[in-house]
DNA sequence: CGGCTTTGACCAGCGC
DNA sequence: GCGCTGGTCAAAGCCG
């Protein structure tokens, strides 16, 4: 769980994630739990990067996206966003500082990712850190776009892609990839309230 | 004027 | 090998 607390500093840890889950539409409680790597640890020898990640134990062979849909509205369509899932990536180092080059020859080494997904209305959402956009892609089989961020703190290399889903235009995935190695520079008390209601699921 | 966004080009990985 | 797709670069423009 260090990594989530590296993203997410969330300062008040006494409460644990105790939240409500209305089931309103025709979803079931379950965490989109999907993991973007894209390489199985068959090409060179093995994942790259020892896997210390504690909940990592079940997503090393896992490379699948799997899609359970959650539904967390609550009983009426508030405008805030919502945490409706969690992703992780394949475990690995989590290095963001030689990591990110991409010189040829040398190996490549995958970073985990850490995707969620949160029901607003904006695609941006206030995490506390400051982005600068570097990217813009349309993605296949999705009528958004995807833009990818990159944090603007000098020599934090943490970047993050956020996409609005085709399917239910109210969903904006926020993919994070690596660790932010400096403190949060705006507190977000709104995102820590996301925090609250955000539940990790280990399927293992 | 500085920091950020925009946007097309470029590149690498992967499947056929 | 080639084309597709995702990810990044960087020049130009925008905006406070």
């Amino acid at each position: 769980m260090e990594k989530f607390q590296m993203l997410f500093p969330s300062s008040s840890s006494s409460s644990s994630a105790h939240h409500q889950y209305y089931d309103d539409d025709h979803h079931h409680n379950s965490i989109n739990f999907l993991s973007s790597s894209s390489s199985p640890p068959s090409s060179t020898s093995m994942n790259d990067g020892p896997s210390m990640m504690t909940m990592g134990s079940s997503a090393a062979d896992h490379d699948y996206h799997h899609h359970h849909q959650i539904s967390t509205n609550n009983d009426d369509g508030r405008h805030q966003e919502q945490v409706v899932s969690v992703a992780m990536g394949q475990p690995g180092a989590a290095d963001q500082g030689d990591g990110g080059k991409k010189k040829k020859g040398e190996k490549k080494v995958k970073k985990p990712r850490y995707a969620f997904q949160t029901r607003s209305q904006v695609d941006i959402l206030d995490d506390g850190y400051r982005w600068r956009k570097y990217g813009q892609k349309a993605v296949k089989n999705n009528k958004f776009p995807r833009s990818y961020y990159r944090c603007t703190y000098q020599g934090c290399n943490v970047k993050k892609q956020i996409q609005r889903l085709t399917k239910d235009e109210g969903v904006v995935v926020t993919t994070y990839e690596g660790a932010h190695t400096h403190p949060i520079e705006r507190p977000s008390d709104n995102f820590e309230h996301i925090l609250n209601q955000m539940q990790i699921y280990t399927p293992f």
